[in-house]
DNA sequence: TCAATATATTTCGTATACGAACTAATCTTA
DNA sequence: TAAGATTAGTTCGTATACGAAATATATTGA
């Protein structure tokens, strides 16, 4: 952005990117999916379900990077849709147990083919991409375990 | 995440990537700064209006990154709070102009030293981060540009 | 010049997303 | 074993965020 860029500023550089980025994909997924109804989050949902198995709403809440209060409505719709099934534990019943179907296979197979075509036009250099990978998890690893410090305005003029 | 991850996946998993940072991002804002009213969304229009100075709603638009119909309303927050100043511009009465006040920059400042600090303990390798900021802003570039091949679930069984 | 077009912003409807509070089920332990 | 603590999920209130439509102003062209 600017020569003069002090290191202290680059995790606010990190963030501003990050979130740039973010809502990129996010018009970007909108504009491959809006005729389906599918949305970027929901995507990352049955990517998490297909990868790992079923699991209970606070692993898949850990898996998607979403909190089970954000899962909780978009679970209900996608299975009022037919993509997953939801049912409470047998073992406990606290828990509630989702898991993809056929239909959200189907639907997840042909998401990833989308991407995977769009992504190609991009032209990525896949080496770079991989080590940009490894840096980003390993940030969201440190800023997950992070306690922030606390900004305030006292004697704020 | 898997050892046989083939190229066509490695967008989706940047995506991925991406999307959990954000939300890390998200939650360690509002940690910092949940005591103040101020959130990332409004740090960064802070930032934007700092470094580039006084500005018309779109072209804060497209410095912050997010559309114009998102920004009006949290201008409007933030004008009434004290931090910006909105204004219809002479020439041209279509665009607002906003600006950012001294009450604003002292909060920018003071958030700036908050996240700098935070980052610090982070511990990340300033020369990763920085090629790794280049290769972000260089695949948004291309994702804002692109045209998304279109998803369909004509004959979805 | 004045109707057609274009541009800038706001409003509207919908979809995440979070923390806090709430409910229900399970576990602990006195 | 029953009161208290803990855990899992949902609901609630608030804050982004987007596309589409509405509104207001400016520009163009016949």
């Amino acid at each position: 952005m600017d020569q003069t860029t002090p290191i202290d500023q680059l995790g606010t550089m990190l963030c501003f990117n990050i979130h740039a980025l973010h809502r990129s994909f996010g018009r970007y997924y909108q504009a491959a999916f809006s005729e389906t109804g599918l949305t970027y989050p929901k995507f990352v949902i049955l990517m998490a379900l297909d990868s790992a198995g079923p699991m209970s709403v606070s692993d898949l809440s850990g898996h998607a990077g979403v909190e089970a209060n954000t899962l909780s409505p978009l679970l209900k719709k996608m299975a009022t849709f037919g993509a997953i099934t939801r049912a409470r534990a047998e073992a406990d019943e606290r828990r509630v147990e989702v898991a993809i179907t056929p239909m959200g296979q189907e639907i997840l197979t042909r998401a990833r083919a989308v991407i995977a075509e769009g992504f190609a036009e991009l032209q990525i250099d896949p080496d770079r991409m991989a080590d940009v990978l490894s840096f980003l998890s390993e940030v969201r690893g440190k800023v997950q375990k992070a306690d922030p410090p606390k900004l305030s305005f006292d004697g704020l003029t």
